[in-house]
RNA sequence: GCCGCGGUGGCGGAAUUGGCAGACGCGCAUGGCUUAGGACCAUGUCCCUUUGGGAUGGGAGUUCAACUCUCCCCCGCGGCACCA
């Protein structure tokens, strides 16, 4: 039998005939929702992006085989910065090259075999989508969840508009690399933060989810738990809040530090005479690029803003001053300093002169101030605390807040690292943010009846750092859908995230024109059962489609509260070491494997290759061994085809024992392996293993027809979640009419896998020196008899008995001596 | 610095969860077939000083038995990071 491109196109055409993977969602009875990241759409796809396509694709056929109703969707997540960016430098409209990649993707993820349901396809720069991503943000915006603020954002000088906090990496954009500087500027927010003491608890409720990505999610929620302590001012009325997470160093406060970015420095320091030299220090913070500032080497600068404040627990007038090192974005933008048990107060407290205090000695060897090189940080003994004096400072924590609560001095709080989210770009190729901004009636949502607000096709659209719709005149000017007056719309577009925090919701009803979702259908459908795609979404797509999930449960649009059941995120393909990309040029095309050895190669060996949740390096040679394991197993094919009558009679032969064990041993195996965590690679070997036994079974005896026939249904049908164009070509030659899909999975009976002999491991001291092959019914001192007879044994036992045997039940023995 | 994941032949990787380390595949070697190459078939393939000894990053420990458990250390990858 014959495996070549034919063989795929044939299949391919058949699948789309038949409608195998179009879904009927108005029947959810054995649903099994299977969904892969969408994709950015770009042209030129390698093995990499190859690998998430074809774990979902194994995935579904399984799932389907199963008998279970599996909706498998796609869709492209087709706004975005690259199509622009490529529109400025080429000249072609991003809707155009965006378009013309997707026709281009489609194609190619069919020649790969992967079956979508594409009747359900949703591409989120469409108007028919946008409207609804427009819509979600007015019902946030109704809520107060959007909101318009001025606020100190991150900005990328090259891609000329704002990131979100979840974009911007170690200091830099996500996209471009360059370092990211922060400005003060008007900016849409979702309230995500309103949202993190349920979206750090739900992470318990994702018990399918990878470890490592809750613990990223968790990192980045990052709680924490305090007291809030107000300090007052000197010579005002005026109350400065710091937090704290140590407040059993509270009686060690010598100073108190304000963020550069502190709203009540200004007032603070009007009446100062310094007042400029202030600005001056604070201008020059600001501008530092985020990275160097945010470094921990950078040397620790301030300046002293000549007030004081007073320490509630103790009355000590501290000063007060403001640096480099204080954060405006977490906690309070205030801290109190206790140098002698924070390294930063220490560095700082020492370079400008100010007092240090022990209030937490250490048990071994008594602190003294002049002595201290380094701030004292671990745990110790209370002093110089009042009536805290002794304690262990761990109890300490608690007694002491108990104490300023009660004396109403401080208040327990918890604070988040979670920022809000900041969703508008001053840049084209995305969403208009669907607002209207009137002189009378303020920030006024667009009406659901006036949705999508239309993203005009003929704009300029370079970026200056302004939206480019700005330009747009007719774009711009509207009147006010409250008071019907001159209005302007707003000219940022949403970030793309924002798109794709909630199209798994629209694949159960995409052609919906009145509603983003059919919610009925949703509640059947919706949690994805699977959800599968790259660990670089860990933190920015999956907490926004968690968050956008939850928001619209609260809202009564949805009546589940977590979007993704199960959660699986593969590795990479890398070659040579690296990441594959375009500028590395250590791609692989797909196009060109698909050409020559077929897509059930390629399909083959990338599940093949490794673990699927683990990075995989690419060798070229692994694609001739799935191809040589292919050819080998169709070779059985054309052998039964050929194969003579074999007259036997009576019960099986020893090789057929041999062939129908290990035909119900791989079907268990291979189960197991997708049942569990999607381990192909060992699944795959399994086969190859029953490929080689039903050789020597044939080779070595005689084997009736009708159990070598069912070697090799069982081999394809096992091997159609991987390479399905050849598992059908099979099953038709086999005389099945339907799709092999349409087949039950195999199953087995451990009444087929259990054999009469086994040979264990005979071991002394441990270490195994000899083999016993003993019947199943054999009692341990039978066998343990046999052992002490063997020769090796004997050599060891010197004649003496033995010390002590352990029998492991059909696996080994040990004896010591 | 903190958190997480990982380290097994020449290579990708297995190991029933404490029970025969190296399944399966690649590569390599020898032979067969072939005008030749490829493909295919067969056999072999951890190392050594071989009645034996040594090997799962290094070192210790628990155990009859450790890739697997415990402790210390080294290396690689990922996340977070002046978070008060």
């Amino acid at each position: 039998m014959e495996y070549n491109k034919e063989t795929d196109k044939k299949w391919q055409e058949f699948w789309l005939r038949e409608r195998t993977f179009n879904t009927d969602t108005n029947d959810s009875k054995n649903k099994y929702y299977c969904l892969v990241m969408f994709p950015y759409p770009s042209a030129a796809l390698h093995v990499g992006h190859a690998r998430n396509y074809v774990i979902g694709d194994a995935v579904s056929r399984y799932k389907r085989m199963k008998g279970l109703n599996v909706l498998s969707p796609m869709g492209f997540d087709a706004f975005g910065l690259p199509a622009e960016n490529a529109a400025i430098k080429g000249g072609i409209h991003p809707k155009t090259s965006t378009l013309n990649n997707i026709a281009t993707m489609k194609n190619q993820l069919n020649t790969w075999g992967i079956g979508y349901d594409w009747e359900r396809e949703v591409i989120s720069c469409l108007p028919e989508y946008y409207k609804w991503t427009q819509w979600i943000f007015t019902r946030l915006f109704e809520r107060g969840l959007a909101y318009k603020k001025k606020a100190a954002v991150n900005w990328c000088p090259s891609c000329m508009t704002v990131l979100a906090n979840e974009q911007v990496i170690s200091g830099a954009c996500e996209r471009c690399d360059s370092k990211v500087i922060e400005k003060d500027l008007e900016q849409w927010f979702f309230k995500i933060t309103a949202y993190a003491p349920r979206l750090l608890e739900d992470i318990e409720l994702l018990t399918k989810w990878p470890e490592r990505v809750k613990i990223m999610q968790t990192n980045w929620i990052g709680k924490s738990t305090g007291v809030n302590i107000d300090f007052k001012v000197e010579g005002e009325e005026k109350m400065l809040t710091c937090y704290t997470t140590r407040v059993d160093t509270v009686f060690g406060v010598t100073y108190m530090v304000l963020a550069p970015e502190h709203p009540m420095i200004s007032e603070l320091i009007k009446d100062n005479p310094e007042a400029p030299k202030i600005y001056k220090f604070i201008e020059k913070v600001r501008t530092q690029d985020k990275n160097d500032r945010a470094a921990v080497q950078v040397e620790k600068e301030g300046v002293f803003t000549g007030r004081y404040v007073t320490n509630p627990v103790n009355g000590k007038k501290v000063p007060l001053w403001i640096a480099n090192y204080v954060l405006m974005e977490y906690g309070t933008g205030a801290v109190m300093a206790v140098p002698a048990h924070d390294q930063r107060d220490f560095e700082f407290a020492k370079k400008y002169g100010l007092a240090i205090e022990v209030v937490i000695d250490n048990p071994t060897q008594h602190l003294e101030v002049f002595q201290m090189t380094a701030a004292y940080i671990e745990a110790g003994i209370m002093v110089n605390s009042a009536q805290f004096n002794g304690l262990g400072n761990r109890e300490a924590i608690e007694n002491i807040a108990d104490w300023m609560e009660k004396e109403k001095t401080g208040k327990r709080s918890v604070h988040f690292r979670l920022r809000d989210w900041l969703i508008s770009r001053q840049r084209y190729w995305g969403a208009p943010i669907p607002v209207i901004h009137c002189n009378t009636c303020g920030c006024v949502a667009v009406p659901e009846k006036d949705l999508p607000v239309m993203l005009p096709e003929n704009v300029a659209f370079k970026p200056t750092g302004q939206s480019p719709l700005l330009d747009c005149a007719e774009f711009l000017h509207t009147t006010c859908p409250k008071c019907g007056g001159k209005a302007r719309r707003e000219t940022d577009t949403m970030d793309t995230f924002v798109d794709s925090s909630w199209y798994f919701l629209r694949y159960v009803s995409p052609k919906e024109s009145n509603q983003a979702f059919d919610k009925n259908v949703v509640n059947k459908w919706l949690p994805v059962d699977q959800y599968i795609g790259g660990v670089e979404h860990a933190i920015l797509h999956l907490l926004y489609s968690r968050f956008i999930t939850k928001v619209l449960y609260d809202l009564k649009y949805i009546d589940f509260q977590e979007p993704f059941a199960a959660l699986f995120t593969q590795g990479m393909i890398v070659k040579n070491g690296a990441k594959m990309s375009k500028s590395k040029g250590n791609t692989v095309a797909p196009d060109y494997i698909i050409d020559n050895y077929g897509a059930d190669v390629m399909r083959l060996y990338i599940l093949f290759m490794g673990p699927p949740e683990k990075d995989a390096e690419w060798q070229d040679e692994g694609l001739l061994g799935a191809w040589r394991f292919l050819q080998r197993a169709l070779r059985l094919v054309d052998m039964l085809k050929d194969y003579r009558e074999v007259k036997e009679e009576g019960g099986l032969n020893n090789y057929e024992k041999d062939l129908v064990r290990k035909i119900h041993f791989s079907i268990k195996e291979v189960t197991q392996d997708l049942e569990g965590d999607f381990q192909f690679n060992t699944a795959i070997s399994r086969i190859m293993e029953l490929v080689n036994q039903a050789y020597k079974s044939i080779n070595e005896g005689t084997v009736r027809k009708e159990i070598f026939q069912q070697a090799v249904d069982t081999i394809f049908l096992l091997l159609s979640p991987f390479t399905p164009h050849i598992s059908e070509e099979v099953n038709s030659a086999l005389g099945f009419k339907e799709s092999i899909l349409k087949r039950n999975w195999p199953c087995f009976s451990e009444e087929y896998i259990k054999t009469e002999t086994v040979e264990i491991a005979v071991s002394v001291n441990g270490k195994v020196r000899d083999k016993l092959t003993i019947h199943v019914n054999w009692s341990k001192e039978e066998i343990e008899k046999k052992a002490l007879t063997l020769e090796k044994v004997q050599h060891f036992l010197a004649g003496k008995p033995p010390k002590k045997v352990i029998y492991i039940e059909k696996r080994m023995i040990n004896i010591v001596v």
